[in-house]
DNA sequence: AAGTGCTATATTGTCGACAATAGAAACCAT
DNA sequence: ATGGTTTCTATTGTCGACAATATAGCACTT
């Protein structure tokens, strides 16, 4: 249950494909972070010709997975707490921004379904944690992106941002212990949504994203930002 | 003064030229909005060859001003009210997280400048106010923006959106009558910044911008809006 | 005349070869 | 030995030609 579930990204070109081949790769870690990418290495490695490779590249660039400079190359982005509590940032701005327009635009139909949806999970939370922590998380977090109807906010959401947080949760195999607590928060957002309070809808879907954010930092970075600071 | 003073955009290569010429005529309308471009055509028209405007082209797709589809080719956005107002409603969300941020990470010396080069405006603004509300606006923004320190909101907002919002703005000749106005609701949120009330300073920055939308909105598109709803 | 299938053509996608550049290695001078 | 300079090499940037595809126009059928 991924992305591609709500956002077709069907692949019709081999530049498509090396595309897509080339991001699951990186979001994975089966290509390493911060490794640099050689494209004569991947065209024979994929099978296709430089062309398409570059191509690839660009897209990749495109959505802040891999950094080029001109006559060096193309590395993949490293995975620092840094740049992982910025992203959470522009996170919080962006889906709460979400929130607050899914309050004005969903559709009743769209917010039973959602409320169902998590409902549905209700019983289930305890056995199923983490396949609510993975893909139930994600579901209902694209619903109420898809929810604002804000084309920019969607595609900035959907495709230039939500592949790094991928990466970083796939890489430093984030599972919080928060599979309850993220439950409860979720179905009070869908409450605010659907009594269309816009602004506690947004003042909500932020304090999520930063409880998120808290509990990620604690599980995985307290040594390394202590250490810093 | 614009962007290039802080995100120096050194072309090196033929493509990056290519690029910047390319984007400069699409954003100052001398390639019209919602017209085709044809690969072959803008090879010998720049007078390179097709890589190098394919390269140019993916470019202007990442940062939303144009959009390709598979074996059929490459269309400048078109520029309706709708896209507008999802624009601005992004914008309002990455940059009032953008001076909550600010009133965090700017350092009193940069907070000072900037200060300083807000009084500069103050006896100038009426003589002056075309500058202020281009330039000088912009070069608020900027700093405000870069003073977030967060590279993912620095690249989205200063890559992504905002030559989108400066397309907008040259195309539809938006210059509204409030640059008092504007100017002083830039001294209130650098006093904001001043005083490290980030909460403050977020909701002055979106409640700036939301002024600003509407602005736009009572001058371009008045008629076009109430007959839509 | 309207709709359907086919063909032709123009456009984009892909490829391999060549040019230009940055970084490494070797060389020289002090 | 060290600093600077030069050469060399590996990698990226650019090009023109060819392949694959979508669209428009034509022919054909009913």
């Amino acid at each position: 249950m991924t992305q591609s579930n709500y956002i077709t990204e069907t692949a019709v070109t081999t530049s498509d494909k090396t595309f897509l081949c080339l991001r699951d790769d990186i979001v994975e870690g089966r290509i390493t972070a911060g490794s640099k990418l050689s494209e004569a290495e991947l065209a024979q490695q994929y099978e296709v010709s430089r062309a398409v490779i570059r191509e690839a590249i660009n897209r990749l660039e495109a959505c802040h997975l891999v950094e080029r400079k001109a006559h060096v190359g193309a590395r993949v982005v490293a995975l620092t707490p840094e740049g992982l509590l910025q992203l959470y940032q522009v996170r919080e701005s962006l889906e709460g921004m979400a929130a607050r327009l899914a309050a004005v635009h969903m559709t009743d139909a769209e917010i039973d379904d959602l409320k169902q949806l998590l409902n549905s999970y209700v019983p289930t939370v305890e056995q199923a944690s983490t396949y609510y922590q993975e893909a139930g998380d994600d579901d209902f977090h694209y619903r109420i992106i898809l929810g604002s109807k804000n084309n920019h906010l969607i595609h900035l959401l959907l495709n230039d941002i939500y592949h790094l947080i991928r990466m970083y949760r796939v890489q430093l195999g984030m599972a919080g212990p928060r599979v309850n607590q993220a439950l409860s928060e979720h179905i009070n957002i869908v409450q605010a949504i659907a009594n269309r309070d816009a602004e506690l809808a947004e003042m909500l879907m932020r304090r999520h994203i930063q409880y998120t954010k808290n509990d990620v930092y604690e599980n995985e970075f307290k040594t390394e930002l202590t250490s810093q600071h």
